[in-house]
Parts: C-alpha cells; structure tokens; sequence
DNA sequence: CTGATATATGAAACAGGATTCAGGTTCGGC
DNA sequence: GCCGAACCTGAATCCTGTTTCATATATCAG
C-alpha cells in the first residue's frame, strides 16, 4: 500500500509547480470533497498537463495526506506564535479561539480538507487531533502548576473539550454562516472558559 | 436532482427488505464510508439481489439520508427520554453526555454515518446539527429562566459548545478507544459544565 | 383457484475518473 | 550552441461501481 516515494524537485520551476499543485489542490478538495475532486480539475486549475500531476505525487490521497500536514503544521504555528507571550492561561485560551477562527475563515478550504481526512485516511485524521491535543495537554498542565487552572481537571479531557468546542463553533459562525462569531458568543465562549477552566485572572504564584 | 419518490413498501415483505437494507447500508457505510461502500456490497450482507436495492430506494445517496435521518430522531429521542425526569440543569447535562456516549458505542456505525454527511450532503449535515441545537438552546434559556444557567450567556452558542465538546469526547474515547470515558474524564466533564454554565446545584427559586 | 399486484433477480450497459506511457520540451552549465 | 537531466504532455488504458431492464417469482384479494 505504502505509495513510492518521490523525491522533491530540485530546481526551482519544479518547486513551482509543486506548490501550483498544492495550491489547486486545496481549493478543489475543499470545494468539492476529496472524492469528488478530480485530478483533471486539479491539474487545470494549476495550468499543468494531467499527466504532471504523477511527476510529484504517487496518487491522490497521496497529496491530499500532504495538504493535511501542512495545514495542521500551520495551524498550530499560528496559535503558538499568537500565544507566546501571554501569561495567564485564560487569556491564552481566548486567544487560542480567536486564532482558530481567524485560520478557518481564511483557509476555509483547507479546514474542509481535514474533515473529510476522516473518511479518506482515519490514521491521518487522528494524527491530526491527537498532535493538537498534546501541545494543549502540556499548556494545560503548565497552567495547572501555576494555579491558573483547576488542578483537579485531567488536562487530556480538557484538551479535547476545548477542541471540540472550537471545532462546533468555528463550523457555525465561520463555516456556515461566514463570518468570525459575534460579540455575544465571544463574550459567551470567554465567561463559559473563565468558569470551567475555575482560571482566575492574575492567579498568584 | 430531486430524485424520484418511491412508495414505502406495502406489504410485510416488502417492509422486511426494506428494513434489511436500511440495516445493511449502516453497517456497510460506517465500515467503509459512503464513497468506499458498494450497493453490490450492502444487497449481498442484506441477503437479496443488486436489482432489488433499486426498488426501495432511487439511488445510494437516497438511502444514506434515509439514516442519517433515523439516527438523528433516535439520538434525540434517547437523550430526552433520559433527562426527562430531572430538574437540574447540571444533572440533565452531565445525563445527556453519557447518554450521548453511550449511544454512539451501542450504534458506532450509525454514528460514524453522520460524520460522513459532511461530504456527502452538507445541507443534510447542518440540518443535524441545527435540529439537535434547537433543543439544546430551549433547555438551556429554560434553565436560564430557572436560574440554573448564568443568564448573561448566549444559550446559542453554549449550544453549540457543548455539543462540540460531546462529539470530540466521543471520538477520542468511545470511537477510538472504544470503551466509555474513564472516570477521571467523567470527573473533569462534570466540574468544567458545572464551572463553565455557572450552575449552581439546587439554585433557588 | 386465478389473475393482478408487489417483489425479486442479476447480467449487461454505462459512466466517470485514476493512472500509465511513449514520446516531447526546457534549462542550466560547459 | 550543445548535452543530459529535469520537466512536461495528453490520449489511451483500466477499473470500479452505479443504474437499468427484461424476465421470473411470490402474495393475496375475490
């Protein structure tokens, strides 16, 4: 099963084209789901030949498993970079969310691409969570030492919890209806996360 | 695109067939997923003949709403019948997670479909989400009148939190380790509700 | 019983799309 | 300005899987 390795390109107009590949790649299984998605369209909306398309992918999955890594990898640099240097655990949870949303709303496709890695390639999509979930734990548990999280919450369950919720909220407000969720939910989110995270802001030593 | 209706099946025999598809088609989706199940497949576990698939239903996707339908109005049924009795906002939250837990390890299948709607129907997959959230957001505005939730919370997107939380708790556990969550997770579920709805047990009046 | 209706059958027609392949073409270094 | 390596091309090949259909069987009211 495991798909031949191919090498990377090595010059520079083959590195273009990857990444036109890529490129198309993410808009098409994003609008039409990986199974509907053909290589056909790809390849034209990324101004190659069909048969390009096997000059830098063994197959289909195979780009699509490469698109899920990326945007995973992105993703969590976003929410690190945005994190780094907030102190207090409910600060760095709002910003979280907020980051999160920010991500879906302007990669809407490719958040839709790793949805569908549930159907596509089940390992993958686990992989996906469970990288999520433990920088999540370590941050939590971080947090718990300082006593600015309840220390007698499991910081796996929380992980996922908190997942789960960005998750639901990111598809309603940024998915379905398009645009970053309103003051209220923000509001809602920041004093549901307040409450039973049990954070109190400026917690000491 | 509407495709063509079909009479439900008069007689007891037909009524049977039906029935055996409709299991069959579960089974086969939630292994598979829809784009990788076969109808050859699902006529052969339902013990009849290609043909007689296309006199119940006008096509694969037909069917696959059909359950995603019936598990929709049995999930809701269950969580209902189970917080029936109770009055406390908390306990019917804590009892509509375990609930919920439990009927995706008695139906893992069936629940796996509805991850799946995604791809297959996006409007059928909203109209899930949105039929379970309106039921979540009456009892939680009736609890707010009760006193039982923090009433400066939007009861929207509480909704939607929490069954956000419910569904990545059910994969991490019950999906992927295939066993109800353990009770440290049980533990921390309860706490972090009852922090985060402000539910205060026995509020008064 | 008997005809009329409801069901059942599975080979064959069809469709769509992934992958292959037998040559072209471009480009940078010499 | 030439050569090989790196790229590119797209028609043809292959598969897989849905849907149709002409024919056969079961069921039941009268």
């Amino acid at each position: 099963m495991r798909a031949p390795l191919i090498p990377l390109p090595t010059t520079p107009r083959g590195q273009r084209t990857r990444q036109k590949l890529l490129a198309a790649a993410e808009e098409v299984f994003g609008e039409l789901g990986f199974h509907n998605a053909g290589i056909v369209e790809i390849t034209q909306r990324a101004d190659v030949a069909l048969g390009t398309f096997y000059l830098y992918f063994p197959d289909k999955k195979s780009i699509f498993e490469d698109l899920v890594r990326t945007l995973n990898a992105r993703l969590r640099a976003a929410i690190r970079e945005r994190i780094r240097d907030l102190d207090d655990r409910l600060e760095q949870e709002v910003a979280g969310f907020e980051t999160f949303f920010d991500f879906v709303r302007k990669h809407r496709n490719l958040y839709k691409v790793i949805l569908q890695a549930e159907t596509v390639d089940e390992e993958l999509y686990r992989w996906h969570y469970r990288t999520l979930a433990e920088g999540y734990v370590r941050g939590l548990r971080r947090a718990q030492a300082a006593g600015q999280v309840r220390s007698d919450l499991d910081a796996e369950t929380l992980a996922y919890s908190l997942m789960g919720m960005a998750e639901a909220l990111g598809s309603r407000y940024v998915l379905w209806d398009g645009k970053l969720p309103p003051a209220a939910a923000r509001r809602t989110i920041r004093a549901f996360l307040e409450g039973g995270l049990g954070a109190r802001r400026n917690a000491r030593r």
